[in-house]
DNA sequence: AATGAATGAGTTTTCATTCAT
DNA sequence: GATGAATGAAAACTCATTCAT
């Protein structure tokens, strides 16, 4: 007997499947039959709900991203100084919760899917900018000069850790790429403001 | 109008082709008889002498990592202190050859496919371990404690950067990136070896 | 427009389809387009249902086993002897049922198949390894020291019939073939208990 | 360097090769190139010298039949009496250069070529055609009532004992196939002319 | 005489998507 | 709200056959 209110609830299971299968598979190469059964249901109603398949991935994307953005603000808000801002920028990215299989293989994928879609393009670049936006405010108070050279040589950082990471086998511990990152942190800043 | 000894000449122009057909697409989504069209022949040929796509596509990451790995061999020929060896490494992994569109939203999806691929992760893992053992061999020289974490850090960098170039559009010029980089050498060496 | 429950009726049709494509080809060159064509729906709702073309194939050969299993358990409910069991087997070799074109063809190609298929093989063996131990019970209780021979002969005799059969053109009528077997059963017979 | 007269050479290795190919394949979904490369050339010179696969394919047929034929004709020279003649046929189709997997194999396949290829439709029929009046003419000899239906019994046991072969796994040795068939012989002819 | 080169025409198979119920 | 049914379109891969050399 179908209930009402039924949306929401579909809709989540789909973006949580999507995300899951895109984690196990490594790829965007994902059948919706694929994901709509891991969600309980038929890929008819997949589609229903979402219309197309580029559709649910960017609902997946938005999720992924809402809840990064939601760590972020939520560390941010116990952060006193630019410094602790940063770190939380920091540790955040690399908490239990995003440094995942799942997250990763998604977070890579999305790179890739970004190039050929519109959608997925602009997502990625409101992620891009906001964070970029709020690593510049606080470098700018640590370090003028090279803030914007800082901010982008962190962005990159993170990336590329998480991209290592996406590779699997061989696993480096998160608190492993949080030091890599704190070690550039710290010199970085000890130069700019040696005294 | 047949010739003797093509096989070389046919597998070379079907390697550009693919490779530029990912550039072209940003995805590892890319027809057979996309790749042989461009390379000027039929797909059955390209099947002739690839035998499947997914050898295409080993022969096109290996022809990258080879044209890659002897840039950078050339360049650290020159150098003569470990910093200047270093400094090789990232000026030409940014180098007009290295980082064009098509190169990197190759490189990129090669991280994708490596994930499926055992071919293709066994041939981004020889790569990866020579960048970093080289790498690795040359911080021991300047700043031995931190030589990994530097290792770690840099090589994430070059990644970072790599990615977010990928995503063209708002494209940061090569010299930007190795400024950034740069920067990070400067301040984590002047840290490690103060005077 | 999609009723329920059409599964069977969908693998029923293409397992018809595929008895009678194979038979109207004489061959197993048969491609699943003509099949299903002929069946009334597309190739994709063929594999849909089937998963393959080797199982079509098998799900073929299945059903014509069955029906001759079926027939030749009929026929052997109403014999009281030993003779009129091994007659019945005969007589329902060459019953208007199993000695039509179509069969005939199926069973010639079900043993080519069998030769690189093992599930085809198989299939063949249940079948062939009832048919002789169903001949060598009667043949034992009738001509004990030859049962083996007649029934390797006999067996032989049907299978010959049926290849010859396979030929078409000047067809044998099914009576002429009947007729050959029973003047075997008599003369064997005839020698082994001649009083 | 090329050498003259090659072309017997040449067709002789491919209708070897041909029968060869089927037998291990145990079908005639064998390709040209196999066949061509297995006679030690290119398929392009198999084309050359037979137009097509099919006329490959009956190349190997002719060849075969001939081979039955000659042995069959030379075994019979030495047959004083009509019964000597049908054993000696009897002998030659399960004799150790006819009954091997390889020309088993062959003729089931040409069987199956039959019905759609009317060459080898044709040629087929002439063997049979062959057979039979050899068959019958001696057991007019013999037992003049029942020729046709011995003679059709007896080749159809033949065939059907071929049939078996093919299958292999669990192969029946040629001398008990004899054994069966020479059983078919003395029962039925001592039916037939008792005192 | 011989072959490497080349391809058109197919064949199986997969999948996003639609639709009647 | 939910789904089984259905398919068009495409993709990888194969192969007999042709042809210039």
């Amino acid at each position: 007997m179908p209930k009402l209110g039924m949306e929401p609830i579909r809709r989540n299971a789909l973006v949580e499947a999507t995300i899951h299968e895109i984690g196990a598979h490594g790829t965007l190469d994902v059948t919706v039959s694929q994901i709509a059964k891991r969600a309980g249901m038929s890929s008819a109603l997949a589609h229903h709900y979402f219309g197309s398949k580029e559709q649910m991935f960017a609902a997946a994307m938005r999720h992924i991203m809402t809840l990064y953005g939601a760590e972020v603000r939520g560390a941010m808000i116990m952060a006193k100084t630019p410094r602790e801002r940063i770190e939380a920028i920091i540790r955040t990215s690399f908490s239990p919760r995003q440094f995942r299989d799942e997250s990763v293989a998604a977070w890579l994928n999305f790179y890739v899917q970004a190039q050929k879609s519109d959608d997925a393009f602009r997502l990625l670049n409101v992620y891009q900018k906001r964070l970029r936006s709020n690593l510049m405010h606080d470098f700018k108070l640590l370090a003028a000069p090279d803030a914007r050279t800082l901010t982008r040589g962190l962005a990159a950082m993170i990336d590329g850790l998480y991209i290592r990471q996406a590779l699997r086998r061989d696993p480096m511990a998160p608190q492993a790429a949080v030091e890599v990152l704190m070690h550039y942190l710290d010199t970085s800043l000890a130069k700019a403001a040696p005294q």
